[in-house]
DNA sequence: GAGCGCATGTAAAGGGTTACATGATTCT
DNA sequence: AGAATCATGTAACCCTTTACATGCGCTC
């Protein structure tokens, strides 16, 4: 349940609809920690219903900004230095790593070409993100240049694990 | 839904009991692809239901031993070879990296030397698989082995990533 | 005025965890 | 006899996704 803290950080950088949101969500945070705008909406209100975040303005369209209120800053601050970090994956390309026994060596190796292709150009994403990072800075951006940096060294790590796998294969 | 496929998997080293697969899934496979017994009881009856897999004996205490069955199997290769894979990622820990900003120096430093042992020690269970997965031979054990390999380099991404973010701190 | 992108929501279904409940066997 | 472990299941709840639905404002 880090998706209501998730919102929470990204409306402590400053006021924001459920739109721009999702949005950040999509293409920021879609490769880490998923998210579609019905769940954020919903979360929203929850948010809104416990003080934490509240309605600033009424835009244009019927948009609603949301900002931050002081215990909402509060309990991110709790969050980030109290509660207990949920340290689990959920790895599909791993589970499937187990039963690649049962395929035959051809069919293993077009499947790791396909994941190290995979896991490469994600890599690549997020140095993109890294170097985007780079150019400005204040304690967001560098933030954001630490998380970036984690992606990049995950998926390399799993491109180079992919390439390895060739190398020692578990033929059927 | 990779659980049922990670079921049919497991059964395709050999018949096992509900029991016995919520076990596999708690040590072999906790960190990778979670999951707790009424989901895998659930999910036994739909496979079964299915035809993928089959009640074979009754065992002592009520056990209910399952085999795969042949359209299991093929289902299961149907899996490995053509089933879209799932790259999706879902990482507490990089989510909570993205508002690093938030919190002091202090606290920060504190978080990332507690996480840096917790993916180290992962990492060195991670270790402890692959060695094991060395002792013997056979093609089960090589896929395991790969498995193994994944976590080992994942974890170790990880904590480095970890010690790293200590040298470039994105202080508030 | 037609169509697109902005913007917000609801409903239903699926996936997953926690808590509860129970019975059978073995060990001490 | 009592405790621990094996073994299976149900019910309730939470989180998340997919599909459906709608309205506003801008551009062509």
């Amino acid at each position: 349940m880090s998706l209501r803290h998730g919102l929470l950080g990204l409306l402590a950088e400053g006021p924001a609809s459920g739109y721009d949101l999702a949005r950040r969500f999509e293409d920021l945070l879609g490769a880490i920690w998923p998210a579609k705008h019905p769940q954020i909406y919903g979360e929203l209100i929850r948010l809104a219903g416990a003080g934490h975040i509240a309605a600033a303005a009424e835009g244009p369209r019927r948009r609603k900004e949301y900002r931050i209120t002081d215990t909402g800053r509060a309990e991110l601050h709790r969050w980030l230095v109290e509660a207990p970090v949920d340290h689990s994956v959920r790895l599909e390309p791993l589970l499937r790593s187990l039963f690649f026994w049962t395929i035959s060596p051809e069919e293993l190796t077009d499947h790791l070409d396909r994941e190290a292709a995979h896991w490469r150009e994600t890599a690549a994403r997020y140095r993109c993100h890294a170097a985007a990072a780079d150019q400005d800075d204040g304690p967001r951006a560098r933030a954001a240049r630490v998380t970036a940096e984690a992606g990049v060294r995950l998926y390399e790590a799993l491109a180079d694990w992919a390439e390895w796998a060739k190398q020692a294969p578990p033929g059927r």
